[in-house]
DNA sequence: ATTTATGTTGAAAGCGCTTTCATTCTTACC
DNA sequence: GGTAAGAATGAAAGCGCTTTCAACATAAAT
């Protein structure tokens, strides 16, 4: 391995002179920078991120941790954060938490101890009380799909409530009145918010919030199957559905075909989310867009901004919903 | 921040003891043990992973390249890896390089530049040679999905040969004798073999491979609908179609349906690598799974066995792709 | 020519650990 | 009781860099 040592003995300079030159001092001649940039060419010079980390305390890494890292979220946040960071030298390294809170915990001093500069957390199951306490410490972080009163600036989140509001108020707009909700678990925030946008587009037609058009599933597609089934099962009829997520809302349709439903011609169904597999369903699913991508770019932004004191973009916490129409939905 | 001195003071014992301690060496008194672990506990020390990585030259980190991140199968293979690395203490950073060679190449330099102890990658816009010659640097790697014979012991790949041929043999098997084939790039060795398995599987039972029956795609849905389009208005009929991809069988699908085709009474479709999305599809898709999970573990063990000594599991190389049959498929 | 400000450089002290080496302390054995 | 082997410990030298500080050189201002 090459060491800066080398490359000042073959430039005939100081350790400092190549150290400068390597960070991009003011104050180093063209002649010393020449010679340098010469010597570590020839010697084909790395500098050692390690070294170089402990001895300015800062790694140039940020870290990332999402509860889960499959499903079709991830990835598009991922990579919007990872080539946001490459493209400056920095990275990231990532852990998964697996949606319980202690384990969320220790992956997040599993971070701190690597020494990253900052962390973007993807987590539910952490309480509000532990992250403001978190943010006392010295390690800066982000967080995504959610909404701390206390914590505003470190925030990126989607206007939920907007979002529930679009996806209901689409399917009024096409004459809908009966109008049925397949929910994510109510304790979570999101959940809970894109539900009162739901409740909030029925009050703005005069339609009251029927418990007989609803049920509370947990996000995944199986719950979207059992939810409509409960939901076509019971007394109250209805001819639009609107789930809080894609998986929930694909589950609804195939339980839709269990019963001979033709979507969207019986049942008109909306997503949430704009997954990118929903345009894979037959028929393709009008959703909502969250642009997760974006958000994350623009945690990782904040941390440029704040941390690195790079990049001067304006920073926005609170992301604007879309609406996305496909097949799944028609007028009345 | 604690540091190993201030423990060392409250221990009364020296440095040496107190990184004896956190290395579990041999050698240190019970007495000697409880003073610095009780010191530990009580100043709430944590260790600074990076001056340990200076010290000892060994990050405790492996690097991960992937050609892209999104999309549904890098998730699964990430939390593979994650989950077994973190249960040893050890973490990952993770890089994308864009399907490209000189970013895969930068994305490798950049991640030996971290002075990452091992690699996982995930690349085929890389050559062979290169390959080959960074075998001889010393930074050891994994390949996933990928065989090179001169690096059989670094390669963990799937039996796309067998999984080609299982997938067109169910079709066989089903009666179906007329059977197109939407391939990947030619190019791309995984691509290449199994369409290798679906001439096998029709050389057994004494069919010809028929070009007209064949359409070269590019992995991405879009080109499995403009495949069964172009095999649609051949002049060739055919019963079935096996897709080199799940991607591309959603598309086909799709393209089915604007021919107002039946899936499975007019089509028989398969797909390739049992993606999640494939159980959304309707029909639900017959696919070929691919264990990618159990491939990044294996490589993570690999790891584990060959650069930390750790781990005495068996590694296997190889792995069987199966056949999973679900709606799409039917027998004529 | 003298002062002052500014630019350029190198020596040296860390960053927080690991690891070698030498030293002291035990224990076991003849 | 003396010796050898082994166990337990601490001092000190790094790991490869950054960063302060002081020294010196140069240019601008008087």
């Amino acid at each position: 391995m090459t060491t800066i040592y080398q490359v000042s003995e073959l430039a005939g300079v100081s350790l400092s002179s190549v150290s400068r030159v390597m960070n991009n001092h003011q104050h180093v001649s063209e002649n010393t920078k020449n010679k340098v940039l010469a010597a570590m060419e020839q010697l084909d010079y790395r500098p050692n991120e390690t070294a170089r980390s402990l001895a300015s305390s800062c790694s140039n890494c940020i870290g990332i941790l999402v509860s889960e890292l499959h499903g079709p979220f991830y990835g598009d946040m991922l990579s919007g954060i990872e080539s946001e960071l490459r493209a400056v030298g920095k990275h990231s390294i990532i852990a998964a938490g697996h949606s319980d809170e202690s384990s969320e915990i220790e992956a997040i001093r599993f971070l701190i101890d690597r020494n990253c500069d900052a962390l973007i957390l993807l987590v539910d199951a952490v309480s509000d009380d532990y992250l403001i306490n978190l943010s006392k410490g010295s390690t800066p972080f982000a967080l995504i799909n959610r909404q701390i009163p206390e914590l505003t600036e470190n925030c990126f989140y989607l206007d939920n409530k907007l979002g529930g509001y679009l996806a209901t108020k689409h399917l009024l707009d096409q004459g809908h009145r009966e109008i049925a909700y397949i929910s994510g678990p109510i304790s979570k925030q999101d959940a809970n918010e894109r539900l009162i946008g739901h409740k909030n587009a029925l009050t703005e037609f005069n339609l009251e919030f029927n418990n007989d058009l609803f049920f509370e599933g947990d996000f995944l597609t199986k719950s979207g199957q059992i939810g409509i089934k409960k939901l076509l099962e019971g007394k109250q009829k209805f001819t639009a559905l609107s789930c809080a997520n894609d998986e929930m809302a694909s589950g609804a349709m195939r339980g839709a075909r269990d019963f001979n439903l033709d979507i969207p011609a019986d049942c008109s169904i909306m997503g949430f989310d704009n997954a990118f597999f929903t345009e894979y369903l037959y028929p393709q699913l009008s959703t909502i867009d969250y642009p997760i991508k974006n958000m994350a770019q623009m945690a990782t932004h904040w941390i440029l901004k704040n941390v690195y004191k790079k990049s001067n973009l304006t920073i926005e916490n609170l992301f604007t919903p879309t609406l996305i129409l496909r097949e799944s939905t028609t007028s009345i």
